[in-house]
RNA sequence: GGGCGCUUAGCUCAGUCGGUUAGAGCGCAGCCUUCACACGGCUGAGGUCGGAGGUUCGAGUCCUCUAGCGCCCA
């Protein structure tokens, strides 16, 4: 064996890059499929957006599952780790617009020369086709830093295994699923109200909402009687769209209103008849208790508007502008027409907020608006990336049958062991609180098309109902440029030709699909076969009702079983302040700043000690802990391993187990062996913080007593066999030691245990009772906790009277039960030597504490 | 308004099945240049566990109520 090579001065610098180039040259991570699927450990991972710059709260949560990985590789299983990258979707067109100063406009040609602007002036409209390849090729570059930061990271994933939510293969699996999902009817296409933001123009899921607290208004609005004289107020914060108000609803207990039901009202200004109408959602308490109903100014209008049978006056255009509204004609019907004419006329082609501006001064003209405009601030639906509240449209839109499933949702995740386990409750909350089906269309430009088209008929009106899908070997395709079978490119968009469906999916809709394209699903079944159902699925719990509840949506669809074992849900990383760290709140930490100072083992120390589920702040002084720790793991390596080679070098094996080991070194193992069964069990539950926790504190006690205690037989002060015992000791625990530490600070323990090893750590195995071999040490597991109790005594005494530990002791009184002082007896030339005593005596005193009293040599 | 979580030392957090005197790290204070480690080590002082009530021989831990904070959903 090659004697060990110790540096004279260990430092962590450089570690980082050392190691990840070799572990990459070497294939250390590489996944080794030969295995069948129990001895496989699949982790399902995140693949993070790439629209802009990496975060610590990367860090955070991907060394957790690090951690995870590198436990259940050194236990012998194959692991399955790909990495992925999720570039589809809406946070990377906005980051092209912003980067490029461009706007995607389908109606604009494709240039094939285009280069994007240099000086940015505004937002330079471009076509679909140039608006996609800007994406394609600023996410490489985003993606380039990314994968730069996690191999310095040291995340042991099988870059092999390497995706994109956009690539072809994404798409191809992506747009398989959707056409068996449209075979089996689990996907239905229909016209209906939607969620939808002006600002992106496009739909919005429910899981995509976020309410904000927003400054509004109440106005009083007041509707004349149209079959008798009288009138009726209202209340309401949307007084822009009495156009398209279809009807007036109370409670039906309300007795203020009851004798108003079923008569007719005319709308202030448009004088449009509308009924008075009862529902039991109308909330008595609110404004003034009677309520217009407008298609749509939100989810419950929408509601009524379905459950009333309620016709449809649309005033709102997808850009957010007021579109026409022919008063006068059919649908529109007035009672004054050219003045609902003349007055819609000042408010057609404003926006939203114009429009309610000077809505309120011609109802204050007219006399119809009520006493004064009550402020008030009120939760308003948003998208959450949106900066304008989501509209309320009617259009196509693909949706997924959800609603159904509702029950078989809730079983599989009781299906799956969730960490911690009171986030199943959120995912039960979330899936029982669905209100609709799951809208995957989305109308934009970079993601995955639906792969269909629709057949026109003679005038050249889409055929909604006579869908054109492609054979499933041509996927994937792109319904705009690709043409159907049995079609020609002539024919697009003519009478009697196609159309393709011009949306694009939810990015959800494909990355629901993470075990399936990772595990290549569709392309390598024995691939997939030894990895699915996954294992783990790692994340953040604000994702629970996204990610996580549309991938057991899928699963269930193709699989009927949970997508993995394990949920693993990470907490949040919060700045300094404990506020969350996030993009938008400014307070980001970009990781390569820890990294550079305190060291990658330092930063995933820190990472790694907190616990699933529990945010964490943000928090250097931790790092500077784990930095600490991971030279103080080099630094007693170099002790152990100077000790075996002797200070001359030369030959070496390791040290065999002697006949009888001392009994510190037993109860030193005996120790070890309990903290190695501690920490697998620990790991086993998904609790890698408390696996770190219990390494951290055994190793602390070994450097500050076992190693102290040692210290002379190592250096063979004595001669044998302590000698022996100590070095084999030193030896087993230093190994032990070095892999425990192994899935929390990789560089320092590969670096360590390269000293004496020419294969990787994290290949090694994980340690076990059996090679600790502790048959005769069980019974004085005791020994090394009481030996450094006294330790401490003396060093207490030392440090009190202000003198140095090495200083001598010229007499060392210990008194205490017999049967302590018997045990201590065991150790009693260790204690000496290393506490520098001259004389020791021991006193037995039944029925007290063990006690130290000293006397220091003279100064 | 409903649900979930949190509240333990100055700070950040552990605390298993209810069981002796409630733990760790940081910070702070004191000491020590020691032959693996000054990018260090040793030692120490700090808390009655948010509040109230209950169950129990025994409660940080279980139950009820309550306050504050956070998150999710209306």
């Amino acid at each position: 064996m090659v004697a060990p090579r110790i540096p004279d001065k260990p430092s962590l610098d450089g570690l980082d890059m050392k190691w990840s180039e070799r572990w990459e040259r070497d294939g250390t991570y590489s996944f080794d499929r030969s295995h069948p699927r129990s001895n496989v450990f699949s982790v399902d991972t995140p693949p993070p957006t790439v629209s802009g710059a990496l975060h610590v709260g990367h860090v955070f949560s991907y060394s957790q599952t690090d951690a995870l990985a590198r436990f259940h590789r050194m236990r012998g299983k194959a692991v399955f780790y790909p990495i992925g990258w999720d570039d589809n979707g809406l946070a990377t067109e906005r980051r092209v617009q912003n980067f490029y100063g461009v706007r995607c406009d389908p109606g604009q040609p494709y240039d094939p020369h285009f280069t994007p602007p240099v000086e940015k002036s505004g937002e330079v409209p471009i076509s679909r086709p140039n608006f996609v390849q800007l994406c394609y090729e600023l996410t490489a570059t985003d993606e380039k830093q990314f994968e730069n930061v996690f191999r310095r990271l040291g995340l042991s994933f099988d870059w092999s295994q390497h995706y994109t939510t956009i690539d072809a293969h994404s798409r191809r699996t992506s747009q398989w699923a959707f056409l068996r999902m449209l075979e089996r009817g689990e996907v239905y296409r229909q016209n209906a109200p939607t969620l939808w933001d002006v600002d992106f123009r496009t739909a919005v899921a429910q899981a995509e909402l976020e309410d904000k607290e927003v400054a509004g208004a109440y106005y009083r609005v007041r509707f004349a009687r149209a079959d008798g004289p009288g009138s009726v107020e209202i209340e309401t914060t949307r007084p822009e769209l009495i156009p398209s108000c279809v009807a007036l609803v109370a409670h039906p207990d309300d007795r203020r209103y009851k004798d108003l039901f079923g008569s007719i009202v005319r709308t202030p200004l448009f004088g449009v008849r509308v009924p008075v109408v009862s529902h039991y959602l109308a909330d008595p308490d609110k404004g003034s208790g009677i309520a217009m109903v407008c298609t749509f100014g939100d989810m419950t209008d929408v509601l009524w508007w379905r459950e009333l049978s309620l016709p449809t006056r649309t005033v709102l255009q997808r850009d957010g502008r007021f579109g026409e509204a022919p008063f006068g004609e059919p649908g529109w019907e007035s009672d004054s027409p050219a003045e609902a004419r003349r007055t819609y006329g000042e408010l057609e082609g404003k926006g939203v907020r114009a429009v309610r501006e000077r809505m309120a001064d011609l109802l204050r003209e007219s006399g119809d608006l009520i006493g004064d405009v009550r402020p008030i601030t009120h939760p308003v639906k948003f998208y959450e990336r949106g900066e304008r509240p989501l509209e309320i449209v009617s259009s196509m839109q693909w949706y997924v049958r959800t609603m159904r499933m509702q029950r078989r949702l809730i079983e599989l995740g009781r299906a799956m062991e969730w960490h911690p386990e009171y986030m199943r409750t959120r995912y039960e909350a979330w899936v029982e609180g669905l209100t609709g089906d799951w809208n995957i269309s989305r109308q934009r430009f970079f993601g995955v098309p639906f792969p269909v088209w629709y057949r026109l008929d003679d005038n050249g009106e889409v055929l909604e109902t006579e869908l054109l899908t492609p054979a499933l070997d041509r996927l994937p395709i792109d319904p705009s440029t690709d043409v159907p079978d049995g079609y020609e490119e002539s024919q697009r968009n003519e009478p009697g030709g196609f159309a393709g469906d011009s949306d694009v999916m939810d990015t959800w809709a494909t990355s629901s699909l993470t075990p399936e394209i990772a595990g290549h699903w569709l392309d390598d079944e024995d691939l997939f076969s030894r990895v699915f159902p996954m294992d783990v699925r790692p994340q953040a719990h604000e994702i629970i009702r996204t990610w996580l509840f549309s991938t057991v949506v899928r699963s269930e669809q193709e699989f009927g079983v949970p997508p993995w074992r394990y949920a693993a849900i990470s907490g949040w990383i919060l700045d300094p302040d404990r506020k969350k760290m996030g993009k938008s709140k400014g307070n980001t930490v970009v990781p390569v700043e820890p990294l550079d100072r305190y060291g990658t083992d330092a930063v995933r120390y820190w990472a790694t000690s907190a616990r699933l589920g529990v945010d964490t702040a943000f928090d250097e002084q931790q790092m500077k802990v784990g930095r600490r720790l991971a030279i103080k793991i080099l630094n007693v390596a170099r002790f152990v391993l100077s000790r075996l080679v002797g200070d001359d070098g030369g030959e070496w094996s390791p040290p065999r187990r002697p006949g009888v080991l001392v009994a510190l070194d037993a109860s030193l193992l005996a120790n070890l062996a309990e903290i190695v069964e501690e920490t697998t069990t620990a790991f086993e539950n998904l609790d890698h913080a408390r696996c770190l926790e219990l390494v951290e504190s055994f190793f602390w006690s070994y450097c500050d007593d076992y190693v102290e205690l040692v210290k002379a037989r190592a250096y063979g002060e004595r001669g044998e066999p302590g000698t022996d015992s100590a070095l084999f000791s030193l030896h087993a625990s230093l190994s032990a030691i070095v892999r425990l530490f192994a899935p929390f600070l990789p560089f320092a323990a590969e670096e360590a245990w390269s000293w004496w090893h020419d294969s990787s750590v994290h290949l090694a195995s994980w340690p076990t009772v059996t090679e600790l071999g502790l048959e005769e040490a069980t019974a004085r597991r005791e020994l090394l906790p009481t030996v450094a109790a006294v330790l401490g005594r003396v060093r207490r005494a030392k440090s009190e009277q202000h003198r140095s530990l090495r200083t001598a002791v010229s007499r060392c009184s210990l008194t205490g039960p017999r049967a302590k002082l018997e045990l201590l007896g065991l150790a009693r030339d260790d204690l000496v030597t290393s506490c520098n005593i001259a004389v020791l005596d021991m006193r037995a005193i039944e029925d007290a504490d063990v006690a130290v009293d000293l006397e220091l040599a003279p100064e």
